[in-house]
DNA sequence: TCGATAATTCTAGAACTATAGAAACGTACT
DNA sequence: AGTACGTTTCTATAGTTCTAGAATTATCGA
């Protein structure tokens, strides 16, 4: 990941509307939410909720999927651990002992809640 | 570490300039980086680091000393740890697979560059 | 084709953030 | 005391982001 898309995810994720809508979908894993259920979660007004989701859509952090009128949304996981190793990356000069982040994989598509 | 605390963390990385000083920072390991330093490899006015480093301050990112003149910056490795575990709590709904995250700790405080 | 529902785009005002010059402050040296 | 240096605070301006109502688009079922 490069300076520029790190800015923009950290940027994306840096307002607590989005921070929170993306720890749903986070905790969701693949399976996703659709919009309406995270409006719902989230008590936002729709206009308000896709500006944000827009957010989130440009960073590539969230991708999307229309299953008839819904729009289901989900986590992009390997953007976000390539997030987590930016910010790790060169920790302490590169010394062995650091940085040893390990992804996050959503493991169980559709597991139940 | 809570919503409010993982906002600021975010809000004060999603910034170019200050982005980049955390970044050196965390390179810089434990023995951190005088303001000066910082000032010239980052190529900003005294004044517009100041109000950078400052909101990296509130946000705890990092912590400084003073020794005479020169004020020492140090990155915050268990404040950074807690972010970067805050953004991958309850993923894919605790399954044991997901968030192994390990944290990056500074193990060599004045090793050479 | 019509009406309902899900979500989006458009828009504009309010709130916030970035930038950097000038002045001030704290420390060191003579 | 006086000067130099590193850093901060103060301030103002320019620019960006948030919010949400109203209008619009897309899909579905009758």
């Amino acid at each position: 990941m490069d300076t520029p898309l790190a800015l923009q995810a950290l940027a994306a994720l840096a307002q607590e509307t989005r921070l929170s809508a993306f720890r749903l979908l986070v905790e969701a894993g693949s399976a996703g939410l659709p919009v309406g259920v995270l409006r719902e979660r989230l008590d936002v007004p729709a206009a308000t909720l896709t500006a944000h989701l827009n957010v989130l859509r440009q960073a590539a952090l969230v991708e999307d999927e229309r299953e008839g009128r819904v729009i289901r949304v989900r986590a992009n996981y390997p953007r976000m651990n390539a997030l987590l190793g930016y910010l790790t990356e060169n920790c302490c000069r590169g010394d062995a002992a650091c940085s040893p982040n390990q992804p996050c994989k959503p493991s169980r598509p559709g597991a139940k809640r």
